[in-house]
RNA sequence: GCGGCCGUAGUCUAGUUUGGUUAGGACAUCAGCCUGCCACGCUGACGACCCGGGUUCAAAUCCCGGCGGCCGCACCA
């Protein structure tokens, strides 16, 4: 296949397992799909990533970052729902094989709600499907026996088989368990926010996505506690003008496909979003993707319709970006949870899970709220990586944000002779003292290092020539533009901590050079 | 899980139809020479037939099984 036929996709990861990204996991075994490994420079990026977002959406609020264990006891699942409600009932056609949603299958031909289906057992589930004679809507055969299959990976606790646990398919439950602890650690004042960022396990029937459905991947769960009766979002006014474009339930059950654009004082103004903190997040979850390079109008927000939606939730809308090979992908949901995971807690663990809150009456006892957006870390990797790959003049260039380049600068001696490397070595060793990020390349032609490390979307190269030994002088190449600026070494210090702060830009680095 | 296609160095690939020299090339990597700012050139080195079984004098090539991948179906709380 030529460069030309393949898609950006199959560009990146290539890329991605030749330098270091990421790449399938076991792969001397084979490989098992919905795993992967981040290499070298794809943890930094993806740490980078996340610290990105702490700086971005976790700090300016206050939130608290906690972590939490992912196996846990099953009792958690089973107040959580998941135990119930994390599973499809599936049939399979004896005579063409196909697997079918048993409940899916009720809803369609023997026209039951699904609530109705939502409550049958399996066997209840056979009978109906006999009794109302519903067959393979491929080929007309008969169906098999229904089974459920489970999405939570299973395992036992201890020695004691009857100690069931399960990998947690999120991070939300880890919080929620933990609430009575946290809310202290706030000193008891509402609102507040929770954020875990870890993994979690999903037993996907069939993950064939690459990176971006994985059985075990990294969730940024924020969990943001409110007071039903005071819902107002005191933030709102830093982002009502910011303009959402939303697929809403309604224009979907119709068939509408294109968003509409409103501002976010509008959506809520119209009721199309129903909470003001939801729709806060929401703008800042636009606003973070703007900062990985995603432009406005690769980026939408569709609302989940009623049997879409999660058990938990009474309005959900999914963030979706562009990418090329997969069309519109997930990367974040933003779902009303209310007081549902609180008070099944509470139910399942007798222990209270309401606060108090003193009016100018005696004050009340409520369960709080929960307004949550999710994230995915790993699809915040892919994006990241896809919308900063370029070509100039034939070559790869990856032209990540300065804050999330894996590595800062790299230093290169003009040529390995009369002494270049030396003076080049003393810059190397004082930038790594520095705290920065520094890789040093000395092989092969002045270029060809350049090239090497524009794919890897380095910001700055420091090339360390004759002119170097003569004033104490380097050339600071932009990787962008590969426009140069000459610096005095002294001063790379503080040009460089300032540049990566954004304080100043690439031509503020030094006197530039026109060749 | 089902069906179709596929599996050769780090990457891309030739060879498989018709079994037969030392499995060829390109890019990348490393070493040396070279080097004066954008994948320079030369020399050399490292490095592969997914796994297992079978047929055969002989298997990358044919057959069976397994594993894995891609596409479609299904699945995606």
């Amino acid at each position: 296949m030529k460069t030309q036929d393949k898609d950006k996709f199959e560009i990146i990861s290539e890329m991605a397992r030749r330098r270091g990204f990421f790449w399938p996991s076991y792969e001397i075994y084979g490989g098992v799909s919905g795993f992967i490994t981040f290499g070298p420079l794809g943890s930094i990026l993806k740490r980078k990533i996340e610290d990105k977002f702490r700086n971005f959406y976790i700090r300016p609020l206050g939130i608290l970052e906690i972590e939490t264990s992912v196996i846990m006891p099953g009792k958690v699942f089973e107040a959580s729902g998941h135990v119930d409600h994390f599973k499809e009932p599936i049939v399979e056609c004896l005579r063409c094989k196909r697997k079918f949603r048993a409940d899916h299958l009720l809803q369609e031909f023997a026209g039951m709600s699904d609530t109705e289906t939502e409550k049958l057992t399996l066997q209840e589930l056979m009978d109906k499907i006999n009794k109302r004679n519903v067959r393979c809507p491929d080929c007309g055969g008969d169906f098999g026996e229904p089974q459920q299959f489970m999405t939570m990976f299973a395992t036992a606790i201890g020695p004691y088989s009857e100690a069931v646990g399960y990998g947690r398919p999120e991070a939300a439950q880890g919080i929620f368990v933990e609430f009575r602890r946290l809310y202290e650690n706030v000193r008891e004042r509402l609102p507040f926010g929770v954020v875990q960022i870890g993994h979690a396990l999903r037993n996907e029937v069939s993950p064939r996505q690459g990176p971006i459905r994985l059985r075990e991947f990294t969730i940024i769960d924020v969990e943001f506690f409110i007071d039903p009766e005071d819902p107002q979002c005191p933030l709102l006014k830093k982002v009502e003008n910011e303009t959402l474009r939303l697929i809403i339930a309604e224009n979907k059950l119709k068939g509408i496909k294109e968003p509409i654009e409103v501002t976010v004082k509008k959506a809520l103004s119209k009721r199309y979003i129903k909470a003001e903190w939801q729709a806060f997040f929401m703008a800042m979850a636009k606003r973070f993707l703007m900062e990985l390079q995603v432009p406005e109008d690769k980026q939408r927000f569709i609302e989940k319709l009623d049997w879409e939606r999660a058990h938990y939730s009474v309005q959900g809308f999914d963030q979706e970006v562009y990418l090329e090979r997969w069309g519109w992908v997930e990367v974040s949901g933003h779902n009303y949870r209310t007081d549902y995971d609180l008070s099944r807690h509470m139910q399942f663990s007798g222990v209270d899970m309401k606060v108090f809150k003193e009016t100018e009456e005696e004050g009340r006892r409520f369960i709080p709220h929960v307004v949550e957006p999710s994230f995915g870390s790993d699809r915040l990797v892919c994006i990241a990586l896809e919308y900063a790959y370029k070509t100039k003049e034939g070559r790869a260039l990856l032209s990540l944000p300065r804050e999330l380049a894996p590595t800062q600068v790299s230093v290169f001696p003009l040529v390995s002779k009369d002494g270049l490397p030396e003076r080049a070595q003393q810059v190397y060793q004082m930038l790594i003292n520095e705290g920065f990020t520094v890789e040093w390349d000395e092989s092969g032609s002045i270029g060809r290092r350049y090239a090497r490390a524009d794919e890897v979307g380095t910001p700055l190269g420091i090339t360390i020539d004759y002119q170097t030994l003569e004033d104490g002088t380097v050339t600071i190449r932009d990787r962008d533009t590969w426009r140069q600026v000459r610096s005095k070494i002294d001063e790379l210090p503080e040009l460089l901590h300032a540049y990566f702060r954004h304080k100043i830009n690439f031509e503020d680095l030094g006197q530039l050079i026109k060749r």
